[in-house]
DNA sequence: GATTAGCAATCTATAATATGGAGTGCTAAT
DNA sequence: ATTAGCACTCCATATTATAGATTGCTAATC
């Protein structure tokens, strides 16, 4: 999509603008870089280079004699094409070899964990959801009396998240019609995925399981309101972003902090097919000047949702994907630490 | 605390000039008071008394000629002695109706519906917390096999809290073990808090309950720590904040959004047993500038948690406080439709 | 043909200076 | 006790000047 028929020494230079800027963000000039980057050239061919950049799209001038700053584009191309991954140093390793060291009991907490280091190192702010509940595999459904008038519905999903629910009825329902429930529910349902039950499959449900309709379609409401409701969403470091000079003006922090609020906005950009993805905001999408990098966290072939790095654009994209990297790796390193028994757990019925 | 005795007249310029500071953000002057607040005295009048106002500390400069802005101890003063409470107008009451019309299953919606609502209506950001764990009397506790190494706990507490969490071990665990469980922590614990459940107590229960103590001990190790565990804090609007002026030089940004990532730091301010107070940051807390308007959220005699306000100090306390309490008195109008069934459902064991 | 030195032109950022006005505190009159 | 009057203080804003960074272009060089 984007032309890739950069020469070299456009592309180092390229390379060597966005780097500069993450690092200083100041606009960049000629000059600066031919020490600093090893470019066997003089300032005027930079100058020359550059120019030609511009004129291409990869970079902007912030007023006619200015250096310039990578626009959209630029940065598009250098993550996609020129991205190094950086090493990290020792303290960081050490620092989240210790955060990853607590005892897991529930994937929902491997999930905070990460996020909460993953914030911490990158000094981003940074998102987890779930997985796409709809996308999950019912592994079991249980419904346990609550009072004489409530039930407990627990959903879990071969993915092992775990979904629990309280339903409501206007009369007294007994052990003998729950136990009747757990058997219907999970003879129709066991192995299907949860978007199954959901409002246009409602009537196909309440036919099937003709037991009842008075106890079945409470459950089936709140069952699907339960699917359909906003995934969770964990946050953390919000003010983390606040370190960046550029969210200074106020205008930008308030665009930032308005789309951290827009939960389905969020979502969308996470919840998409990719392992990694880097999603750069632009004029059209009123997210100029941020960016998102979101990765699929896959531990022990289980998906555990999706994290997503928020800043802005001129961000540390190296830093950022070596954190990711490494962390994710240390969480697949000693897979029964904190999934071994889940998975048993998963597939035996009660 | 603090002085009450001023006179009538210095009373009523303190109001008006917080008034008018949280409208205008600016310092006020002795002449803008005259005309618009009805004082039947001169400028020259204000002035002196405005001086008077300063010495006492109720008020501050920002330089030598400019006009006064409340000090922290005029807050205070004016929150305890001068405020009086706002009508609504006609749309934001048929806004929070139509809010509070949706359908309420689970008293967390309730909180958060409420949280959505007042930060709305208010333009500032809100917190709530669920009611301290610790202070709650259990009602009933259920274990549910889910798998074949993994429990499900759910508490039920007389408030109608519902928690739950996961315990898993190491070798298996049949359906007679789990209602040995059931009637073993029933039997022991119905009718008693929560904090029994704790660490220094735990001696006490396995002692107690000496069944098996390779199956009590996780049970206890975990459901310890769902008590311990920071409570639920839900928070909605933290981008509203920013649309206040003083948050625009960033710095008060920085601290306010600081504030909203310690969670025991907002938890330590919301859990006070006062019904309703106000948090007036200073310097010594590092919470100059921001306040918080605390409100505990009682519906049908129930404590639903604890409501915030967090904002500027400047902030529109009639305003903030006026909507909290026509909301709170709305949810209270109908108990039925939201909290009805709950109550009979607590008291009958399953 | 590609590269580069040299240089005028452009624009920014900063400081220095000046000006108008808002508001106070004080004094003296009421 | 209150108030008119006024000098004084300080801020906010505009104006101007200055120094410096960086570019684009041209002409020379490799």
């Amino acid at each position: 999509m984007i032309n890739l028929e950069l020469d070299s020494r456009k592309k180092r230079i390229l390379q060597a603008i966005v780097n500069e800027y993450i690092d200083t963000i100041e606009p960049v000039s000629s000059g600066s870089l031919i020490g600093k980057y090893g470019l066997d050239c003089s300032s005027a061919t930079v100058r020359n280079e550059m120019a030609e950049l511009e004129r291409e799209g990869f970079l902007e001038k912030t007023h006619t004699s200015s250096g310039r700053i990578p626009s959209s584009k630029g940065y598009r191309f250098y993550v996609d094409k020129l991205l190094n991954e950086k090493n990290l140093t020792l303290n960081e390793v050490r620092y989240i070899n210790s955060k990853l060291q607590s005892k897991i009991n529930e994937m929902e907490e491997l999930t905070k964990i990460a996020t909460n280091t993953i914030s911490e190192v990158t000094h981003y702010t940074t998102v987890a959801i779930e997985p796409n509940a709809k996308k999950q595999k019912i592994s079991e459904i249980k419904f346990v009396l609550i009072g004489s008038r409530m039930l407990m519905a627990i959903i879990l999903t071969e993915a092992g998240i775990i979904k629990e629910t309280i339903i409501k009825f206007d009369r007294d329902i007994n052990q003998e019609q729950v136990d009747t429930l757990n058997v219907i529910f999970n003879n129709k349902l066991k192995g299907q995925y949860l978007s199954l039950i959901d409002l246009p499959i409602e009537q196909y449900i309440m036919s099937e399981m003709s037991y009842r309709v008075e106890l079945i379609k409470p459950i089936i409401n709140q069952i699907t309101k339960l699917i359909n409701d906003e995934s969770n969403l964990y946050l953390k470091g919000a003010n983390r972003a606040l370190d960046n000079p550029e969210f200074k003006t106020g205008d930008l922090a308030k665009r930032f902090l308005g789309l951290l609020d827009r939960r389905d906005f969020i979502e969308d950009i996470l919840d998409n097919d990719e392992d990694f993805n880097v999603y750069i905001g632009n004029e059209e999408n009123g997210l100029k000047d941020l960016s998102i990098v979101t990765f699929k966290n896959i531990v022990a072939g289980k998906d555990l949702g999706t994290i997503g790095i928020i800043g802005p654009t001129r961000m540390d994209y190296s830093k950022v994907i070596s954190v990711l990297k490494y962390i994710n790796k240390e969480l697949n390193k000693d897979i029964n630490r904190s999934l071994g028994d889940g998975k048993e757990g998963n597939n035996s019925g009660g």
